[in-house]
DNA sequence: TCCCCGATTAACT
DNA sequence: GTTAATCGGGGAG
């Protein structure tokens, strides 16, 4: 619980988990994230409490979903405190169990897409706007976040974020270096950058 | 009410 | 590299 800017970055490695009709479990590492916050143009929380960003505001641990483009339903976490309105958009992730079922809701591409970008990680973990606020610690619920290996800071890639206009200059996109699975994006950003 | 446009993707040329 | 698809939030009138 804290600033999604601090929070962002311990989520890579972390596991994404969702059971299916007959208890099929699929999981994904969580590689890429980005950060929003109340005071950050960008975010959907900049301009106060409303209907569609309630949950932002809500308990942390609990799941965003909006609707993007009328098309696209992506995924975030709340990460508190409670009334604050931070969240972390979950932007890839890299298959690691039931790809069958994700490639039910995303029959074309290879593998590394599945869950490349944050339309097509919320498609294939069959995530709508009916899961707007579930939460993300109840392992008997319908997704949640499982503790997975938390990422060692040299492999962590920080860089601007994709496709804002206003708060574009804030580096607050996290990855993990060197992954395919990962969404193209902005370079990172020389002074966060360490070696490969 | 109307109107514009976005934290995107896929299918084009 | 360009663009259609497609919905609802929220600011303007």
């Amino acid at each position: 619980v804290g600033p999604a800017v601090r929070e962002a970055p311990r989520l890579l490695g972390r596991v994404l988990a969702r059971r299916f009709a007959g208890d099929r479990i699929a999981r994904a590492r969580i590689v890429e994230v980005e950060a929003y916050e109340p005071d950050d143009p960008a975010s959907h929380s900049f301009r106060g409490l409303t209907g569609r960003n309630a949950v932002m505001f809500g308990d942390p641990g609990h799941l965003y979903v909006y609707l993007i483009y009328g098309v696209h339903s992506c995924m975030n976490v709340v990460t508190g405190p409670e009334g604050t309105g931070s969240a972390v958009l979950l932007r890839a992730g890299e298959p690691l169990d039931g790809l069958d079922a994700m490639r039910v809701r995303r029959p074309r591409g290879r593998d590394r897409d599945l869950c490349r970008g944050p339309g097509r990680f919320a498609q294939a973990f069959g995530v709508d706007r009916s899961l707007d606020g579930v939460d993300l610690f109840d392992e008997e619920g319908e997704i949640w976040i499982e503790p997975g290996r938390p990422l060692a800071p040299a492999r962590i890639a920080v860089s601007t974020r994709v496709g804002i206009r206003r708060g574009a200059d804030r580096p607050w996109r996290f990855y993990e270096r060197g992954s395919p699975f990962v969404s193209r994006g902005p370079a990172a950003s020389p002074s966060a950058a360490s070696r490969p």
